[in-house]
DNA sequence: TCCGTCCAGGGAACCGGTTGCCATGCTGTT
DNA sequence: AACAGCATGGCAACCGGTTCCCTGGACGGA
């Protein structure tokens, strides 16, 4: 078994060209592998390449325009299920073709978003994907308007995964999921069993993600010709610790309802563990409802009944379409479907609840 | 609100300096910030880079050797709750040490690892992170010893994180945490309560990972003059699918256990299921223990007791070690601590049950 | 007024590759 | 034997930056 000495600075294309006595241009040519080289030398050559063990520098090849090219993906907390899973998606797709796959977390932090973006646009990379819902003020669609109209003069390409369209016109492609829709039809199914008083556990309240999910909520009240009692919509973020949390506070004030609807899974599981805490049965006493569908919503006890959001084809989907977009053509607005998954943790509300 | 005219093709630093009327080494310079300009000079060059949008190109810096240095982070599968702990501290502690991070999913594949390390070493990342359990074979050592060494003369480094560790002499970080350990606490645990048929639900029987903690609880065994029954150990992947149909087997097959170890809290949920699905109570029946300590496995009921793994601060031990480690220094090899949290999963074996 | 000094900024080499263009030498044909 | 033609490989320009070194002009002191 040889192995290399280890010389302490990587080798570069001359060093190779000198040991097989050649010139550099006939190293990158060999290598390159289409210019035809005679038999003798490519051996010579590749005799030397495995010696220095020797690869050509990525970034010097990139500049000068036969790299492999990269794509940025920026999202808020790789921790999250559902974000992992669009990670995913992204992460395989890229590879698949033949893309390299940054990834920064934001921590939520609009800074540090605006810094990655500038990075991402430096470094040439051909897609920035901007992961997770937002608040949708003036002033985020004015950055981020400004930053799809920077990749796009950079040749470059900004998508929103997840995350509200920006006014027509900006170079940028969408990719959501029906946030609303989803939570209208989960509260439909709720309402249905007969639930009246059905508690909200969402999000930070300038979220689109959590706002477009309570819009559902309101929604499907609506549509029964129902109003919700605005005391059962509760805010928090979309952790198990702040649904643990926010149920605790909710049986603590004795409020009053026959059913919970979670923002996500994640929020979901931590109000269940409170209402078992709290010797309730689900859904005997209560009934509950998450969003997202991950996958150890079904090993909750009992299966929790919630909605599945493609989450990967999502990532996959938000780098094909941008890869496959070509200047000048018009922007993609993609809207994914969601549908309810009915488990076994909603039910009708116990007899002497009825109203 | 000034919109710039979308210029089809990024700008380059000569644009900029015809446009301020300047040489490109003094756009460089203003850009650099150290070296003496005029203000009316630099005001006139900064207005240049803004009506342009100009971005110096981070591959053309990066190999004038000023670039942001980058490094790569090589997992089976970003999905799994761990993996994804992991990512997050490496991906936290990169970017507070100034580092772009790369990130490379192999599905597990030996040859996408190959690759992606070969790509990263084109990359002229500062380091590569290879993570999570895999086959020890005398071909893995070899393979990774030799890109350790490939790594090494390339001025970087490898980390392996969770993974086995090499011969001496290989240039190789290793950040390890006690599989064996942890797991033999916890069967200790479980048979200080009492039970005696402790059914296993491993990993793939050539993983370092599933392997160490099946050490652990073999070694619990024989701690107490006890010996296993090798029925009592079935071996799957760690994916609560997995769990789920391995418990199902079990149940089917009639073995005779009074309480289960999975080697991950995923494991651990999709057999809780299975088990809830035959009618039976955790722990009044069976006792569940799993390994991780993810976050939700406070959600399962009955809340699960298992093993405490500091993924997260692993992530950032790693980069920060790989990062600060200078060529010639000794090699690290860290080992941290686990510890069991015990829950509501595990109890004495039901009174007829034992015997 | 003349000369030395200092400072801003330009030219050119360099980082590590790729590639268009051209020179060389060998082969094949008449 | 002479010449056309092709296979081969070197030179140099270029990709987009940084930085060393040097020049020209303004300024101050003698």
């Amino acid at each position: 078994m040889t192995r290399k000495s280890g010389d302490a600075s990587r080798s570069t294309i001359r060093d190779v060209a000198a040991r097989a006595g050649v010139s550099a241009s006939t190293v990158s040519r060999v290598l390159g592998g289409v210019y035809p080289v005679s038999a003798a030398t490519r051996g010579r050559v590749m005799r030397a390449v495995r010696d220095l063990d020797y690869v050509a520098d990525a970034r010097a090849k990139a500049i000068a325009g036969v790299g492999t090219p990269t794509l940025a993906f920026v999202l808020e907390d790789i921790t999250g299920p559902s974000f992992a899973h669009m990670a995913h998606g992204v992460e395989r797709e890229a590879t698949r073709l033949g893309h390299l796959c940054l990834v920064c977390s934001t921590e939520g932090d609009v800074r540090h978003e605006l810094e990655f973006v500038e990075m991402m646009r430096a470094q040439r990379a051909a897609a920035v994907i901007l992961v997770g819902g937002t608040a949708d003020t003036p002033e985020y669609r004015e950055r981020t308007h400004r930053m799809a109209d920077s990749l796009a003069s950079a040749g470059s390409r900004l998508v929103l995964c997840g995350r509200p369209p920006l006014d027509p016109g900006a170079p940028v492609t969408v990719i959501e999921y029906d946030n609303e829709g989803g939570a209208y039809t989960l509260v439909a199914h709720v309402l249905a069993q007969g639930h009246r008083r059905v508690l909200f556990l969402g999000g930070r309240t300038d979220h689109t993600t959590a706002l477009g999910r309570e819009r559902g909520y309101l929604a499907a009240h609506r549509a029964r010709g129902l109003t919700p009692d605005p005391a059962l919509l509760l805010h928090g973020d979309f952790t198990r610790d702040a649904g643990h949390r926010l149920m605790q506070q909710a049986l603590k004030d004795d409020l009053d309802f026959t059913a919970v609807v979670a923002a996500t899974d994640m929020v979901a599981a931590g109000a269940l563990t409170a209402l078992h805490e709290a010797g309730l049965t689900v859904p005997g006493d209560v009934s509950l409802a998450g969003y997202d569908d991950i996958p150890f919503a079904r090993d909750l006890h009992p299966a929790l009944t919630t909605v599945h959001v493609p989450y990967e084809e999502l990532g996959r989907l938000a780098v094909r379409t941008a890869l496959e977009h070509t200047p000048g053509a018009p922007d993609e607005h993609l809207l994914l479907g969601t549908h309810v998954v009915v488990r076994d943790s909603v039910g009708p509300p116990a007899p002497h609840q009825r109203r």
